[in-house]
DNA sequence: ATGAAAGCGCTAACAG
DNA sequence: CTGTTAGCGCTTTCAT
């Protein structure tokens, strides 16, 4: 019994030996079995092998290290799609006394079985389903693509801009691209469903997507990613079919994840603040944790970082 | 009660409508008491917002989904140093079947004391403390970094070439010194102690260890940058004081990230199979899970990756 | 095939 | 201040 309870010297020594010559640990499930708390959130994650984590894992620990609580992590591919309900929840009321739950690692019947058990959760990058509402955060995608796309469209005359959309339903990428027809529609320009790709979100799809859209003869003189690791794709792919960069095709990325900077060339992209979405999503949970309320949307602005990859700033001297 | 034992359709239908009805969940930590096991491996890792930890994230995530188990993430700088030994353990057999020790995130006693209740354990990057044996994965720190500097010695005549160690106590740096040392004696160099400085494993903390280093005008003409992040902070710092790379000096990391061959000029670094480290920690955990038993130590070989930093390869054209 | 009872390791509430 | 008791939600064993 430690800390609940006085206790007179005597037996609080003998206790501290016993617990030290048996190497005695609390069950740490049997504790929150009986308090009904875990001082612990979850985060709830598709993958963890994607550098745009990174500046958001450090977001959320920032604001978890603040607090008393423990931060624990659950990745999995598994969780995508619909899977056996019956199949015990990774992180849940069990283990934890709220979540994060990160674009769509948890389906919607799950997330309102969640949200009636009154089980805390914040959402980031994704949308309340109908019906409930879950607090969540978002980057503001649409403005953010516009903002790109207009930059290559009255900056660098181009009118011919690939598209490259991120995997099948997902809600950001969706969003990117009505800032994509935004841009088009504002200056004229058709849209041309040619020039829409699969391969937004990861850098060997965007690779496969652009060396096939050479290969089919389609004529580009710019790509917006989808995003940053896309970006890394698409230049290794233009380079590989001797397409200069940006004098023949420009190219834009989002995220603005730290490599960006180091690329070469260094790539234009919109800076969306993912750290600080981190830290948004964690501190909200724990403002629910503390007062049972918390804002219901919170949009995050991003803003285009010029560099070279887009055509305005020289190529670099090699050192 | 599902699966263990016959059960009359009717009730069957009946359980399955109040279960919907309810939107039941199991309660997984009652339940892991109750059949003392989890079906899920834990992770210590000190932080995560690094690069780093995206390939070997990857790794591990990648043997896991070959098995049933789920994976838990504990992330917390404050696990580094001995903390109260009564506070409860993030991980443990409470919630975990076995785990992944990185490093320095789980001090000595407590490793005794898991070793000694018979808590399967593979640790990573680090050795087993002296009087126990845990499986262990390790990178062949020593020879690579002797690699390394031979090259930048034979290939390139340098003589005067900092070393960037890592965190105080950091078993890795320690090994990598002594490369460091190897390679110095081989070619009758004398070690010099101003050229040793503390900033390896951050690209903050290099910079300001190369720039302090500049400020103090020691004379170098090549870095050993303790890894590929803190070689990212080497080469801002040396852009910013107008030193050539790798004209005027030469740099070399360690880890070959993913954005080694990305960076300007992309960086000559000895490649450590990370992926790998985590893919073989996690099996050898599985492998303990299954049998009781597994290798107690294994060496991971490296190798050199030549690419511009050291000067070998020719500056980039611009595109 | 079903119901009742005990116990996993802990905390909390209550008497002594 | 200390020892005892009940119960967290589940599984398991044993009767019915």
């Amino acid at each position: 019994m430690n800390d609940t309870a006085p206790v007179s010297d005597e037996v609080g020594v003998r206790v501290r030996n016993a617990i030290d010559l048996l190497g005695y640990t609390p069950h740490v499930a049997a504790r929150n079995l009986a308090v009904r708390r875990t001082t612990t959130i979850g985060l709830l994650l598709p993958e963890l092998s994607s550098s745009f984590f990174t500046p958001l894992l450090r977001g959320i620990e920032a604001a978890v290290r603040q607090t008393d609580y423990d931060l624990l992590i659950y990745a999995n591919p598994r969780t995508a799609v619909g899977y056996d309900l019956r199949r015990r929840q990774p992180i849940g009321d069990h283990n934890a006394d709220g979540m994060i739950v990160f674009t769509t690692t948890l389906d919607d019947r799950e997330l309102v079985r969640n949200y009636d058990h009154g089980f805390p959760m914040v959402l980031l990058h994704r949308l309340s389903p109908r019906g409930i509402e879950v607090p969540t955060v978002l980057f503001d995608n649409r403005a953010g693509v516009r903002l790109a796309v207009n930059h290559l469209i009255e900056a660098h005359n181009r009118r011919r801009i690939v598209f490259l959309h991120g995997p099948l339903g997902n809600q950001e990428s969706d969003e990117r691209e009505a800032g994509y027809r935004d841009a088009l529609q504002q200056h004229g320009i058709a849209y041309d469903p040619l020039l829409i790709r699969r391969g937004g979100f990861h850098e060997r799809t965007a690779y496969a997507a652009l060396t096939e859209l050479v290969r089919m003869n389609v004529a580009f003189d710019a790509v917006f990613a989808g995003d940053d690791e896309a970006a890394v794709g698409v230049l290794t792919a233009l380079r590989d079919v001797d397409k200069r960069v940006p004098d023949d095709v420009a190219v834009v990325g989002f995220d603005d994840l730290p490599f960006a900077q180091h690329l070469n060339p260094s790539l234009t992209t919109v800076r969306a603040p993912i750290e600080q979405a981190g830290y948004l999503a964690a501190t909200e949970l724990f403002t629910i944790l503390a007062t049972g309320e918390a804002d219901v949307t919170t949009v995050l602005p991003v803003e285009l970082v010029i560099r070279q990859s887009c055509g305005c700033l020289p190529p670099s001297r090699s050192t």
